[in-house]
DNA sequence: TAAGGTAGGTGTACGCCGTACACCTGTCAA
DNA sequence: TTGACAGGTGTACGGCGTACACCTACCTTA
């Protein structure tokens, strides 16, 4: 009975069981609490076991940044640029509000593995649909991150979500009064928007509004530039 | 001249000279040769005399952050929104190439310390002069990471810098060619702006250009929609 | 069927990390 | 003179990534 439970448990490991484990526990337990010990332990294995299946834990990292990105939906092919853009982006943004530690996972690594580099080179693909190469250069630069489906919120909610813990459904904490007397205009800001809607609860702020403003603002400033002919000119300094 | 040496050496630590050194251990030796142990063997202290004026790490990191914001120029008064905004930005922006790490340290802290809220809240103070409060609301969060000098560059060139040994001066290495093979459009995206330029050597992009070029596409945009007296009408889902 | 190579899990150990806690020491106020 | 206190010290603990030697079960081939 004991070798049962041994055969069992002893599904033998593998370098893609051992990455989707790491993402799974990334996902529940945060990703400070990734370490190859308790990545280990969860797989019924020895810590060394793993090495036999990644070469450290960067390239743990790097596995499990394949596997998230490999969740992005594919491009719908035949459309316009922008809607075939646009959807595709707010779709890796569904991949990674599911995966939150992988955004800070990105941008630790140089990121230049293979599952990113297709992903962007399909994107590149779309825009010249459309664009110049030139203008499609300057565009991949422009969006950032935000091609990957994040940007840089500075109050981030997202970012201590699967942190630790998993879902915390508190919502966001009203500004203290004395920071809101040193900080007026943060203040004057925080309560600003999405109060013309009807049942908006307390401030918190509707971040897929805020990402899709911004993409927005991006993306129709990207197509006046392209329906004018756009080419880059570099200013003599 | 024992007791020389040692009272030489001994300027009494203090919670800003622990700090300072940290900031310059960190840009020259990068953010991850940064521990309490070498630090303190910087200073020519014990490891545990640090704890006299930093809590802990996370500690001495927000310092670190605030001393590397405190760098960044005031705002200039009087003048219009968008040309204090941009000049802002751009000085931040000065400040974050002569710190690389401050880039990563800022995204993995929740950085809510008062001198990024200060900073921010100067910021904010500038648009309003210009905008409106629920138009404000929506530049800041689509500014992101900009709002500090920073963007994600997807392929962070100074991302590596500072991070271990000093300043590299090799220039990027071209795609090698069985890459460019597998991701032809990023290939030709590569080599396909600042070339009508006289004298670029190589590839390298004008990583000055790039982040110009994505702020004022997010300026214009904001100025047009101010201009317009536009209002967050939130969509019907 | 025997031999031996190989893939993959194990055990031990090292050096690094952050930091808790008890301790010492010099300075200054009462 | 005393004693509180600010600030530097020494030791120790638990956790980390991982090098290295080892064992073992299987598969190939003669």
């Amino acid at each position: 009975m004991a070798e049962q439970v041994e055969t069992l448990r002893r599904t033998p490991l593998s370098r893609d069981r051992v990455l989707r484990a790491a993402v799974a526990l990334a996902d529940e337990a945060g990703i400070e609490s990734l370490s190859m010990r308790n990545l280990a332990q969860e797989l019924g294995v020895v810590p060394m076991a793993l090495y036999k299946h990644v070469a450290n834990k960067d390239e743990l990292l790097d596995g499990m940044i394949d596997v998230v990105v490999g969740e992005i939906d594919p491009p719908v092919a035949g459309a316009d640029w922008k809607p075939t853009i646009r959807g595709r982006i707010l779709s890796a943004r569904q991949v990674l509000l599911r995966h939150p530690w992988a955004v800070l996972a990105i941008e630790a690594r140089n990121m230049a593995t293979p599952a990113i580099l297709a992903y962007l080179d399909a994107m590149v693909a779309t825009l010249r649909t459309g664009l110049s190469a030139d203008l499609a250069h300057h565009v991949m630069h422009a969006m950032g991150s935000r091609m990957l489906g994040f940007s840089q919120e500075l109050f981030d909610a997202s970012r201590n979500a699967g942190r630790s813990g998993a879902t915390d459904p508190e919502p966001p904490a009203p500004m203290p009064p004395e920071v809101a007397a040193r900080f007026p205009h943060l203040a004057e800001i925080a309560t600003a928007a999405s109060h013309d809607d009807e049942s908006v609860v307390g401030q918190g702020c509707d971040d897929q509004f805020e990402f899709e403003f911004a993409l927005d603002l991006l993306l129709d400033g990207i197509e006046r530039l392209q329906q004018q002919g756009w080419r880059s000119s570099h200013r003599p300094r």
